[in-house]
RNA sequence: GCGCCUGUAGCUCAGCUGGAUAGAGCAACGGACUUCUAAUCCGUAGGUCGCAGGUUCGACUCCUGCCAGGCGCGCCA
């Protein structure tokens, strides 16, 4: 694959760059600190000469005068300046136009992907569901932001794994069993007409109730006795003691309870398949924590072996975290011999690494885990050097609601189905509204209107509401702790995701108005452009590899959501300015402007595809 | 108590390996529709970058201390 326009044009620069210090007098030029001037009258790229001061010994204006004047031609550099101690250059706009429209329009669904990463594996882990209830907002977020980050990993060349992690196992599961068991009367999703994830959930939450009831009972019974909820459920509760008992049953394997397990969780899946669905999720590898909870034991033997772990008196092996830097003892077997929540996921690391030997492996999970990921992959590097290392939490925060934190007691958790259905419902609205308004527009023309049909509609509410979630997520940086607005994230105007669709829609009006390129025009026609705003779009657009590779070095997405906003705002400012009409425009104007909305079109519609966010031909 | 994260315009946030005059969006105010879809665009106003030191030719960015907020520090996951 050869080197996008953008990169060409950087690597020209700092090779001329290079060799115009050198021949002053440097002999080692270290990093060139390259960056586009403050305002873009100065130049397109910058160069700051004080470094070199105190070596030459000479002010950074002078100095940045005599680089200038010995700066190598390269192609697309039209002019190179100094300017109060930088060097500025200048690159030819006819040049940059050409090749960066014959970029656009070539490459297609190549466009913006490299090779950097090519022949490295990389695993990411992202979702990790628990199979007792739906998905909420905090896993929107998780599944959004893993969608986007494995999508721009695989863009700049990495063979990507996209792994899930089950939460299947554990008390949690066997409060909503138990309360199936007992009150469930054999009702299904099929019989009941509820998604399976909510079905199971609606017995989770039904559990929760029948306890509460029952510690009621117990406290009117016990007046005189301070309870808290937990100390009940294990010690006090009839149903704590069922739900416990369960959990050894399904433990001992009991036909009975994992006939029952089986079934529930198969709904949950069922369910957890439409929303992954929704959401454009798949996986490419699946783990079950019914399965990896007995991993890590042999972990624990070769640390044992190797003297990085010890065996207490008690029985139970643990860590002295001082080898990693940190305080403390971390417990990897309980007494009783069983593992703990590292234990599994050493183990499961373990069992990654060998499936598939990834150079990377990258965990998508809050922040409040931060620490358990620095034990963790601490304790990887200790078992196996390199093994740690090759680990990445990507850590992000917490999502609030305008009304403040999310609590499943105080039931302000929000689903994230009924979330999309409402950011759907919401762009439905307006939606129906905005073709009213076409309609009369056109009757008061004297036009006929077409009205799209209602499954149309549907569908573009679909993507619409999709766009908004997605963008509204992916614009802040994943450690940002974010407020998640439904209005402002479907809101047609700012910095949001239906504004970017709009942009889109708004081409495909221009193709149908005048007509649809099928072919990049010659040079001579392109060369009809070259207005300020026409040059403020071009330079936008070529800067697209730059913030693909950008957010995916640095694991953030809002890179790419950014850049792909601003490029949306330099298009409309074009579509709007009264000198750009396209329709209005002489040949070859017309012609190579529809080149450039082309051009624009296609850099966003692949830009926005990374995020995980569809576009739609109309709105 | 210790550790990690955050503190930038009225609000929500960007700000890359330190570089030229700190940027967006929203809200506010003022403009642009006989339209290639005004779900848009153009403009105005708004900031002692939490505070105090330090390093540097140069600090929102690096270092130290303090203040405020969040999260974590289980034989829970």
């Amino acid at each position: 694959m050869t080197a996008w326009l953008v990169e060409r044009l950087h690597r020209g620069a700092e090779q001329a760059l290079r060799a115009a210090i050198e021949k002053i007098g440097v002999s080692d030029a270290g990093e060139l600190r390259l960056s586009p001037p403050t305002e873009p009258s100065m130049g397109d790229l910058g160069m700051p000469c004080h470094p070199y001061a105190k070596l030459l010994r000479r002010a950074p204006k002078q100095i940045a005068e005599e680089i200038a004047a010995q700066t190598p031609a390269f192609p697309g550099l039209a002019k190179v300046e100094a300017l109060n101690g930088y060097v500025n250059l200048r690159f030819d706009m006819g040049y940059v136009m050409r090749e960066g429209l014959r970029e656009a329009w070539s490459a297609d669904q190549k466009l913006g992907r490299s090779d950097v990463y090519v022949g490295k594996k990389l695993l990411i882990e992202f979702s990790g569901p628990n199979t007792n209830k739906p998905q909420h907002l905090g896993h929107v977020r998780n599944n959004v932001l893993g969608l986007a980050v494995s999508n721009l990993l695989e863009a700049v060349g990495y063979d990507v794994v996209r792994a899930n992690i089950i939460n299947d196992r554990g008390i949690h599961i066997c409060k909503s069993m138990l309360a199936y068991q007992r009150f469930g009367k054999g009702a299904t999703p099929a019989s009941t007409g509820r998604k399976g994830d909510f079905f199971v959930g609606d017995y989770y939450v039904l559990f929760d109730k029948k306890l509460r009831e029952e510690m009621e009972t117990w406290k009117a019974n016990h007046p005189n006795e301070e309870i808290d909820a937990e100390v009940f459920f294990t010690k006090h509760s009839e149903l704590g003691a069922a739900a416990q008992e369960m959990l050894r049953m399904w433990e001992a394997g009991d036909p009975e309870t994992r006939t029952l397990w089986e079934q529930m969780n198969q709904w949950v899946y069922e369910g957890f398949d439409a929303t992954y669905a929704r959401l454009g999720i798949r996986f490419d590898w699946v783990d079950y924590e019914s399965d990896t909870y007995i991993l890590g034991k042999d972990v624990v033997e070769k640390g044992l072996a190797m003297g990085i772990f010890e065996r207490r008196d008690d029985g139970a092996v643990v860590c002295d975290l001082a080898k990693i830097g940190l305080e403390g003892k971390k417990v990897l077997l309980r007494s009783d011999g069983t593992s703990v929540y590292i234990t599994q996921d050493l183990g499961t690391a373990m069992r990654r690494f060998e499936a598939h030997d990834p150079q990377r492996m990258i965990y998508v999970v809050a922040d409040e885990q931060n620490y358990h990921f620095q034990v963790l992959f601490g304790l990887l590097e200790l078992l196996e050097t390199g093994k740690g290392e090759r680990c990445h939490h990507l850590s992000y925060g917490m999502v609030d609601l305008p009304h403040g934190r999310m609590k499943s007691r105080e039931g302000t958790v929000v689903d994230a189905d009924h979330l999309m259905d409402e950011l759907e419902a919401m762009a439905l609205e307006r939606l129906q509204e905005q073709v009213q308004k076409e309609r009369e527009r056109a009757e008061e023309r004297g036009e006929d209107f077409v009205a799209p049909t209602d499954q149309d509609i549907k569908g573009r509410a679909e993507k619409i509401g999709q766009s908004g979630l997605k963008y509204f997520i992916l614009r802040f940086g994943p450690q940002t702790r974010i407020r998640f607005n439904p209005e402002e994230s479907i809101a047609p105007e700012g910095e949001t995701g239906p504004y970017a669709l709009y942009s889109y829609a708004r081409i495909n009006s221009i193709l149908k108005k005048n007509y649809d390129l099928t072919t990049l025009p010659s040079d001579t026609v392109l060369d009809a452009l070259g207005t300020p705003i026409e040059i403020a779009l071009i330079k936008t657009l070529i800067q697209f590899p730059r913030a693909v590779l950008e957010a995916a070095e640095q694991l953030n997405p809002s890179r790419l959501a950014q850049y792909l906003f601003h490029l949306a705002q330099a298009f409309s400012s074009f579509y709007n300015d009264a000198d750009h009409n396209i329709v209005k425009s002489p040949e070859p104007q017309r012609e190579a402007r529809l080149a450039l909305c082309k051009a624009f079109q296609k850099v966003l519609r692949a830009g926005l595809s990374l995020l995980g966010i569809d576009v739609v031909e109309q709105m």
